[in-house]
DNA sequence: GTGAAAGCGCTAACAT
DNA sequence: ATGTTAGCGCTTTCAC
């Protein structure tokens, strides 16, 4: 090849041979000290050193990638960049990767769920493997994915029949069975629930906390209104809220709580005296509304740190053990409060 | 090599010659087949298609990068992944790279200047150019940076020195001076600014604004507190504030003004009544603030679209153009009124 | 139009 | 301890 440029360098970036050449040793030699092998003698290392300074050498990635079978690269595959919750899943991932000296890669399905199968299949082969950020792709074909991904962790949904994926992940049923409750305490007995993408995994555990929660509750009523996962969702939704003789909101998440509670402020409708509303995820954003937002914390950042931690056994074969279900804890502040007669 | 198994794939993944011996072909014919090259018989392609697809074959993306020079990925590097001012720019770069087939990796400096060049320079080598969000890095380093990372685009502050490489920002002072106006303009003459960062470029562009305003404005005082950028510092800034005789705030950014405001509220201040606040950015969040908060867009995530762009001709060995300088929009909410007298 | 062979930059047997 | 050599999986001359 003419080669004017090769990849991932400048023209002219010195290869294995310059260095060998300059130093007069054998290419295996300057890969040895390159590679801190113990077993060369150290007046060769020194000049291999010197000349690898000089020509401010250091080795293709991906060469050895080619020929070690190993990219030191490991991929998210999400499918909404524009949510904080990912944001911090992302984050905690990079960190963690980073102290590895492992690289990471990120694939936005931009919520297509049909796309997603295949950007995660194409983007695994530059990688070594796969955090998978899906909470909307059907078990069966998760299950399929999951399979043809490996090795691969799971983040923010359970595995599904499969046993021997990683997963990390928060307990949304606990955490909105927490809110509930809590509510429930003040004196609530008539709830609206925001829901999410019916489709969503974590969406389910959600209603199923609602489901444990009125077996358990005879006294309560609670509507779920259809509704979504972002600011403009929640902020649709205040008349039909309005609408109901509910005294508190559950909503999906921050982000829908957020978007309520600006239009009801709009509306002049006092948060929590004339209605209680809480989120859930605790964004960062959520402690600073005002009044700032009761929610159930799902550690987000931990949850990234940790999949990266899970992904890191995968990678060197060891057992990744046993799912990580992080209890979100309920952070009580100021948009609940018991009801007032309206 | 025993290689049980390559990079990108899972042990068994078919190769090039896999292929070759199914369709009884050449691997140069697979090659050219594979590539849509039209010099191959249509019925020699057709049957190394089907060998392809009866194998699920795909090339190795990694041994074409080796051979070919090019990852077909960039890296984008930041200062710090938290920051919602970035995460609109890797959503923009995500999408846009994407669409012509290009992945991208992602580079968090945790905030750490000095490692953010080795990061740089190291990633460098595992992609085919860099989008570089490094407000904070002086400018001489910048400068052989920049060289050593060619191609290299430069997000959220100007080149300086550098004339061909490609920039893609806002106009920070600007989009202060606008907000300064309108705050003069609804009769304030005390303000008090909440510095950034002293280091970061658009904090200098900010601190320049402020000096053409007093020189333009006998009349108006503006005192400037040092802060910082986050939540945290605008809620810590607000006794300071308090102390002065200011009848507006100028935060450094969105995330500093919510934190004021948070701040203020809790100390029974009301916005804007007896204080306007101002932001700079408009996150998602901003809009949402109760009340709604004032300040000067930046579109983030077209930043992040356009400095594709940018790298996307950089890669096609085209010019990039000018400098891209978008004019931050003001927006007028909830948080910024006349002054009542205190 | 098709195949053989060289080579991208590197590592790891396998010699010596 | 060091060098020689055979690949990693692919693309692309270069012959036919």
């Amino acid at each position: 090849m003419p080669s004017p440029e090769r990849a991932g360098q400048r023209a002219g970036q010195p290869t294995i041979a310059d260095v060998a050449a300059r130093a007069g040793v054998s290419l295996a030699t300057v890969s040895r000290v390159m590679n801190g092998k113990r077993s060369v003698d150290e007046s060769l290392a020194v000049r291999v050193r010197a000349a690898a300074e000089e020509l401010n050498y250091s080795a293709s990635p991906l060469a050895r990638s080619l020929v070690l079978g190993k990219t030191n690269t490991v991929a998210v595959v999400v499918p909404d960049l524009g949510n904080p919750t990912f944001h911090g899943v992302l984050r905690g991932l990079s960190h963690g990767a980073g102290e590895q000296g492992y690289h990471v890669l990120i694939a936005d399905s931009a919520e297509s769920v049909t796309d997603e199968r295949i950007l995660a299949v194409e983007t695994r082969r530059r990688c070594d493997g796969i955090v998978l950020v899906s909470p909307r792709m059907a078990e069966d074909d998760l299950q399929a994915l999951l399979a043809e991904l490996d090795p691969v962790v799971l983040v923010s949904r359970d595995a599904g029949a499969s046993t021997t994926t990683p997963v990390v992940t928060a307990d949304y049923e606990a955490g909105l069975r927490g809110l509930l409750d809590l509510l429930f305490d003040d004196g609530h007995r008539s709830m609206v629930f925001l829901s999410g993408n019916p489709q969503s995994a974590s969406n389910v555990r959600r209603l199923a906390a609602l489901d444990g929660f009125l077996r358990d509750r005879a006294d309560v009523a609670i509507e779920t209104l259809p509704c979504g996962v972002n600011f403009a969702d929640g902020y649709d939704a205040a008349d039909a809220v309005l609408a109901t003789a509910a005294t508190a909101v559950v909503a999906f998440n921050d982000l829908v709580a957020m978007g309520l509670l600006s239009a009801l402020s709009e509306r002049g409708v006092t948060v929590p005296q004339q209605l209680s509303v809480v989120g859930f995820d605790d964004i960062p954003f959520a402690r600073y509304t005002t009044p700032p937002l009761t929610t159930a914390a799902v550690p987000v950042t931990e949850l990234g740190e940790q999949a990266w931690r899970r992904m890191w056994r995968l990678l060197n074969r060891e057992p990744a053990g046993e799912p990580l279900v992080f209890r979100p804890a309920i952070e009580r502040r100021g948009t609940s409060a018991p009801p007032s007669p309206r």
